[in-house]
DNA sequence: AGCGATCTAAAGGAATCCCCTAGGCCAATC
DNA sequence: GATTGGCCTAGGGGATTCCTTTAGATCGCT
């Protein structure tokens, strides 16, 4: 953010995990001040739900870091036209969730955790306990106990050890290629 | 062990974690009843640790899952030619532990952990907490308590949030291929 | 017999979890 | 403009889990 208020960016491309930081908040903040800057997110991760949060958060496009760099050129030509630029599956997801068939509600129950639950989710997944995650992201412990609570809710889990465990395995798995 | 009373068997194939018995265990108490009975295990894991554990608790070979048919046929004729049948990485690893080179204790710090401790270890891999380790293995949870403090000192991690995520991420980069 | 390593388990205090309740904010609706 | 609903925030207090310390039992080795 200090970068973008000394220079002037055509474009921001940016990995959505870049330590701390969340990439959807990026996301917000670079659109609350920058309403016309594209900014296009890189991800480790082949699961849509990203895509359709960071969409939905403002990003105008996304792409798996594994594409290959003849991909990234191209989604970045793609932005600068002032397209967005996603996968066929991911347009065809955000598509039929436009039309009301609303694909991303039934296949994943991670779809169903609000931003901030789903950020607290993936700390989860880092293998962080309540009070770390809430040293992280400044907040009472009591907040995150109830943030907890309703993701163990919505993902059907009975208590935080399955949670934890949940959330490890889903960071792990899908974190796909990397090794070639 | 029953059908093994009933009959007679010239070799046990076995895999290493069928449900609830370690594998090891099952090797030590084979080996305590019918010493001369070979007996060889199967596992998705890559990592000699198991391999090790296996050969020391008494199996006479190991052999993963994703090898091959014809490679478990050659293990087969091998060990009831009373031979020890391991690939040549462990092989290597198996002697310069004998010759007191001892490359299993320095390059990963779970072959620190007692039989029991890495069995409770794993238990923390499938995402139990210290009440389920302690139901599943018919222990005190107070047991268990001492237990993972031990595992968590050997491992230089600082509670148990961090030995439950280390565990379950260890347990799934252990497992390859199964997915071609 | 003595020693060391391992497995077992208890006591008790510390830390964490979990459910209930509740206020503030914002957007959509009546 | 008032109300409803979703989301984020946080406190209280009981329940659960974790962690350290201590200690008895067993087994192998010298």
């Amino acid at each position: 953010m200090q970068l973008l208020e000394e220079h002037k960016f055509n474009l921001v491309v940016s990995d959505v995990t870049l330590g701390g930081k969340s990439g959807l908040e990026l996301v917000q903040d670079i659109k609350a001040l920058y309403p016309d800057l594209p900014v296009l997110l890189l991800s480790m991760h082949d699961e849509s739900i990203y895509a359709e949060r960071a969409l939905r958060a403002g990003a105008c496009g996304y792409v798996m870091k594994q594409a290959g760099s003849d991909k990234l050129i191209e989604a970045i030509e793609k932005v600068l036209e002032g397209r967005t630029a996603v996968s066929p599956e991911i347009n065809e997801r955000m598509l039929q969730a436009a039309t009301g068939r609303r694909a991303d509600q039934t296949d994943n129950p991670v779809s169903l955790l609000t931003n901030r639950e789903f950020e607290i989710f993936q700390l989860f997944g880092e293998g962080l306990d309540g009070n770390a995650i809430a040293e992280r992201l400044n907040l009472s412990i009591k907040t995150v106990d109830v943030h907890r609570s309703n993701i163990r809710s919505k993902l059907g889990l009975k208590n935080a050890a399955e949670l934890s465990n949940f959330a490890i395995r889903w960071s792990v798995t899908e974190h796909k290629g990397a090794s070639g």
